[in-house]
DNA sequence: TATTGTTATACTCTATAACTATA
DNA sequence: TATAGTTATAGAGTATAACAATA
């Protein structure tokens, strides 16, 4: 939709996209030190968040999903199961695979972490006046919208 | 700024920061990716940016400021400015200190790597219809605002 | 005596290569 | 023969501890 745009307008567009860049990735680091357990590596949680998205996914699913190695997974998947935050069950047509899926304990966990997270967030928007938080909120679910494309 | 809302509100409040957090962590793991340099680390393309805003830094400065031990960022130091992405000048005042400068290679990267991640941005922006990209403009000078508190 | 930066060493996380079991 | 997962091993990146130089 920027092409359709005149050339005025482009100018505003470049600087709005290279302020959101920046500002997601400042705010981003900073949300990202609020973690729960410090155990647990940041590939970690974000294999919990994807459970937590998915239900349940094998083990070569995660891999790809997270951008990481079969090797790598197969580690990250038995300490989280050592930890009690998945479970492993055979896969019930293959028996190479298996099934790994989140417990009680990782969902308890996870919205946690996000309540930490939240509240984080929450009290750097006291620092916003109420008509920029107006704004920010008009936003937010474009935002979400963005971040799924 | 939240508290002072009504109750109707606050589930409002919440429902936004919570979709604010989610979406800034998502687009920041995107924007992570499209990186120009695979040979530099996250850390060290870190430090980059922080000395193209304060201009030049002590090695100490700098583990302060990237949450890193001291003898992180001398290895760090060192290998940046191995790469001529750095200089390092003695300190005028004080001896034991050491004065780190980026050079305008350096600066030449950092600004390659802002087009790249902008260009990936605005790419995800052609997904939107031009009334949600008219939110996030307004709101993108708020949420760097926020980043910064 | 305290502070800045460095060297030596160990730990964590991830990758690649080789292997086992199943399809 | 190809695929899912594992084991063994090596490579980044960071930390802690001990040290040198300067304040």
């Amino acid at each position: 939709m920027l092409k359709n745009m005149s050339d005025q307008t482009d100018g505003d567009d470049e600087a709005a996209v290279d302020a959101l860049r920046s500002a997601v990735m400042r705010l981003s680091r900073r949300l990202k030190h609020q973690r729960v357990d410090e155990s647990l590596s940041p590939t970690e949680m974000s294999v919990l968040g994807t459970l937590a998205r998915c239900g349940t996914a094998t083990p070569g699913e995660l891999a790809r999903k997270e951008h990481v190695q079969p090797p790598s997974m197969t580690r990250i998947v038995a300490l989280l199961e050592s930890k009690g935050l998945v479970s492993l069950e055979p896969h019930p047509e293959d028996r190479r695979q298996k099934v790994v899926k989140q417990t009680e304990r990782a969902e308890a966990m996870l919205e946690e972490s996000r309540r930490k997270r939240n509240a984080f967030l929450a009290s750097l928007v006291q620092g916003l006046d109420e008509d920029e938080w107006a704004k920010l909120r008009e936003a937010a679910p474009v935002l979400e919208k963005l971040a799924h494309l």
